[in-house]
DNA sequence: CTCGTCACTGAATCGAGGA
DNA sequence: ATCCTCGATTCAGTGACGA
């Protein structure tokens, strides 16, 4: 069993070289696995230049079925890869998406999302038979549908402006300085992602120091965008010209240099848990006190045990929230309410932030 | 071999009501299966209402394998009933929609686009654990790849403000006063689609006169539309409540009078919105840079999330823009300078706005 | 009449951790 | 494995109602 070659890119076959890794080592995989375009013939534009499509010999399959043989292989030697709470992110167009994403669901692969790219500059459709392809569709999946996945929800939120992050990413495509491109001029690859891309994917579903698997690197996009991100990387590759761009690329990406810059935005899921009870043994709060729900509509008396007992319920603070409002769960931090000394109602949460304000050093 | 039940919505089981109709006789189908949604269990809102999903038995599969069971055999019946020129079109979500395209792709259906319905307004991810669920997934493709298909792509292009129609459709999902409802005011169908949708479907596709089928009828948006725009239309329905819904509709639905003066307003994108987190992630700026306040009194860093920290506070450019002030609101956008190469200090709005002009022609 | 407030809703695969 | 408790979590829009 060999070891993982962190923080490369790799030469060699995917299928082969992921079967050859320790099973269960790797946080995400991104892939951006050949899309059998099936093109024949050549397109011209209506000026009649060119078109210069994906012609490589690694995007030719016989048939579905030699497609979907070489899908299944490389999805199944990821998912053993991949460890028990990882996930894994496919891109891919109309060609071939639905082939990957049923081989996966087949595989164990529980779908999280799928995730929409939408280009602000596609190529048009040049023989006006089509609407404009102007999208290309991300299959993000846990390895098992009771997966405890990573997943940076305060992250994405702030990335957008405090709104929850929806399915469909609008970005244009790679081009411009971003684009590789040989000595000849001509572009080094002919699918490159944009990092923008690949920026959303790291950041929202790993942390710095995770391992993230690139088995179709190319011109090394998840690699460098790993490393510039704090994560450990390996790129996979079959083609020599293209390890010696990603390389090059991976070489000149600076190492994420402040772990501040790059740490996911804080959880209150991460928060320390701080006990109803803590409040009254630490004095915060005295037995007998009266606690307000909204409105004044109910009202609970603190117990010595850090329990609360209503005019009909006894319990936690969460317990009694909910069965005074009839409700099948409520957080009693945000519910109840205290008299200050001013006579304005405060929620119990602010005596919460209070006690943990205290206890632990003032961290950024 | 019954003859085509024109202009009807009729009752019965999809497959076998296709299977009895003549072969090669319909110019468009236009199909909403179940989903497959498996869903588990209740789903509560925050504030503790219960989300009502799908609950119906229609949407309930054994499995997988009898799933994909359905999806052959309806895919099939469809396949035959169609014209040689004519063409389908699916529409799922990620539960079904991988497994509905390969299978048609199997069946000899020659996909044509995969076409993006993104919502403006879908319902939130309640638990914070997935990106918000924004759009769905139509596969649209004829009945072999040498077909000629109707594609009316000056209509299309009209409806676009003389740009050609992309593959992502931005619409609102069905409610307000085209939303039926019961007599009880709990609505009609859980998945009604807007009319929208199959005005463009049916615009694109097809041509006044043609016969549009529509397999899984609901409540007869598809016919009602196909009435509209001058099309012979069938639903079929295996559930009499819809049956009954969807045929009251048709009635009210006046006919086509004047194909002509049919040209619906096209509604122009508002300019998008750009979150300063793409600033981060289009690489305009890397996290780690500072941001410097006029007249140097404050700094911040930037973070890989697009939020930002001061010595003592983090957040949005708005929100840590307007602590260190002391001010109840900021505008970060102007506040916040950015030192260029050549030593100026320029507010980070110039980079809002490059991005804005780099990214932002030409969408739909 | 307008305006503000409040309640309600939509194809949803929507915990984690300890006992 | 199962049960129980804690407690985190929502956006755009429609419509009813009252001032």
């Amino acid at each position: 069993m060999a070891k993982l070659p962190l923080d490369r890119i790799v030469e060699g076959d995917c299928i082969d070289l992921m079967r050859s890794w320790p099973e269960e080592s790797v946080d995400l995989v991104f892939a951006d696995p050949p899309y059998n375009l099936q093109l024949s013939g050549e397109l011209h534009r209506p000026n009649n230049t060119r078109v210069s499509g994906v012609e490589e010999a690694w995007d030719r399959f016989d048939d579905f079925s030699a497609y979907d043989r070489f899908t299944f292989d490389w999805l199944t030697a990821a998912h053993r890869l991949l460890k028990p709470d990882g996930t894994l992110w496919v891109i891919g167009s109309y060609h071939n998406i639905f082939r990957v994403g049923k081989t996966l669901q087949d595989i164990g692969f529980w779908i999280l999302n799928d995730v929409i790219w939408v280009k602000t500059n596609p190529m048009p459709n040049f023989r006006g038979k089509r609407f404009t392809n102007a999208h290309e569709t991300m299959i993000w999946c846990s390895k098992s549908p009771t997966s405890k996945y990573t997943f940076n929800y305060d992250s994405m939120k702030a990335l957008n402006d405090d709104l929850q992050m929806r399915s469909d990413w609008t970005m244009p495509i790679c081009s411009g300085g971003e684009r590789i491109k040989g000595a000849d001029g001509a572009k080094a690859h002919p699918t490159q992602k944009p990092e923008g891309l690949l920026h959303r994917v790291v950041m929202a579903s790993s942390n710095p120091g995770d391992v993230v698997v690139d088995p179709f690197a190319g011109t090394g996009t998840t690699a460098a965008v790993s490393k510039r991100l704090g994560r450990r990387f390996i790129g996979i590759d079959r083609e020599k010209d293209y390890l010696a761009v990603a390389r090059e690329r991976v070489r000149q990406t600076p190492e994420a240099g402040d772990a501040e810059a790059i740490s996911p935005a804080p959880s209150k899921r991460k928060e320390p848990r701080v006990p109803f009870g803590s409040l009254v043994e630490r004095g915060l709060l005295s037995p007998g006190e009266i606690l307000e729900s909204p409105c004044r509509r109910f009202t609970a008396k603190v117990r010595a045990d850090g329990t609360i007992i209503s005019s009909a319920h006894r319990g936690s603070i969460h317990q009694v929230g909910a069965a005074v409002q009839g409700a099948p769960s409520c957080n009693g931090w945000t519910y109840w309410m205290l008299k200050t000394d001013g006579g304005k109602k405060v929620p119990i949460d602010v005596l919460r932030q209070k006690l943990r304000s205290e206890a632990m050093p003032a961290t950024a």
